[in-house]
DNA sequence: TAATTATTGCACTTTCGAGTGCAGTTTCAG
DNA sequence: CTGAAACTGCACTCGAAAGTGCAATAATTA
């Protein structure tokens, strides 16, 4: 609740232009930061965007950190409400997991989103502790893929010692195929759609965890017996 | 050429000291660099660690922007001489992929370039002009997979419809279980050997790209016959 | 209407760091 | 030894942006 007026105790008088201001501060302070980074963005810009003083902005939020925190966990909602992988046993299971790769691939279409997680990123590098509370959210939709995994073990459509581990790779095949080409700028999807390197991780995922595990053609296993 | 004294031109005289300044204060700058990152890096500071008077590196280099990008080259041009994949036909693809995994271990273990990969990538993202020599070389890298994989389909010891697309699966199996793990900070390798993880990453893309096309169990294959 | 709280405008302080100008000193090749 | 080129020290300019103080004003609700 960090970055609400100290005035909010006590009887709440006057608080409906605060609330509708506040969201325009946000809503600012968002385009701010995705256009120019965490420390380019310019606090009298999100003002002035806001069409809010520059001393009504630091009322609402002491700092500019504040201000940035509040987007972030604002947008780390949006998202895993939007991107997650949820365990059906009534679809294929190339089905789901191709789902969720469009909806990454919507998701990265989304210039509001795109540049956001650009910013979020730099900053994550720069200074981590900034950027904690969105993080969180981006680990839990790994841990998501764990839960995938381990529904269709149990529902014995996959073969998996260590579903987390699992859930390790598949992130890795979708991130390396969608997220870091698009936002380090390497490509950009022009459709929706799936595309060919992206079906062929996705093969490449079921084909090996479809497969008992002794029947897997392996060399030179050297793992602890799990 | 950029960022050396106008005064080269000419017959060249009291240059030995200067090629010794001037590898001092790549080092310092390298170092401020890498703790500091490139905004927050200042300039007196470099001139302080490289024992030489602010003045003269602005006399090398004309500005920060020029001092970064030499920093990068250098590095760039270091790393690719240790972590590539080479093919040989004389030893087991897994130990050859094997090999290159743990060469990247060991740069990830390396605080001195992984601290200055976090400021690289931070800047990428933020401003990418300024760093386009590095990920040009990073890119290379990409593409020295693709070769491996040619080069192990040319010796049929793979089966690979696009080679190109399958090494950005090595490449994105890879980096998500070392580079970005090391650079997110989520984890770091205690040693220099492969885990678990990294090794299941290998079975995987072996397994998938040693058995032909038509032997693969997939579904839904929706591509160009290509 | 009266009391309360939010909002505004604007000038102000502070901090910080990149880059410059210049006069004087050092170094080294020839 | 000599003179060109490289180096030094230091004060300086310039710009930018975060955050503050305050007195005047507007909006809201009882």
């Amino acid at each position: 609740m960090e970055g609400w007026p100290k005035q909010q105790s006590g009887r709440m008088r006057g608080r409906r232009v605060s609330a509708a201001k506040r969201l325009a501060m946000l809503e600012a302070a968002r385009r701010e930061f995705s256009v120019s980074g965490y420390l380019n963005a310019n606090m009298d810009a999100v003002a002035a965007s806001a069409s809010v003083s520059k001393r009504t902005l630091y009322n609402h939020f002491p700092s500019k950190e504040v201000l940035f925190r509040a987007i972030i966990v604002r947008v780390a909602e949006e998202i895993s409400r939007v991107a997650t992988l949820r365990y059906r046993n009534d679809a294929p299971l190339r089905e789901q997991l191709e789902q969720y790769a469009i909806q990454s691939i919507r998701l990265m279409r989304d210039a509001r989103y795109l540049q956001l997680f650009r910013t979020v990123l730099a900053e994550h590098v720069r200074n981590p502790a900034l950027v904690e509370p969105a993080l969180a959210t981006y680990w839990k939709a790994e841990y998501g893929f764990a839960d995938w995994v381990r529904a269709a073990v149990a529902d014995r459509r996959l073969f998996v010692r260590d579903a987390v581990r699992a859930g390790h790779i598949f992130g890795s095949l979708m991130r390396g195929a969608i997220i870091w080409p698009s936002i380090l700028g390497r490509s950009s999807f022009k459709s929706d759609r799936l595309n060919a390197p992206i079906n062929e991780a996705i093969d490449m995922f079921l084909a090996y965890y479809s497969v008992p595990e002794r029947a897997k053609p392996q060399r030179n296993r050297a793992r602890p017996a799990s």
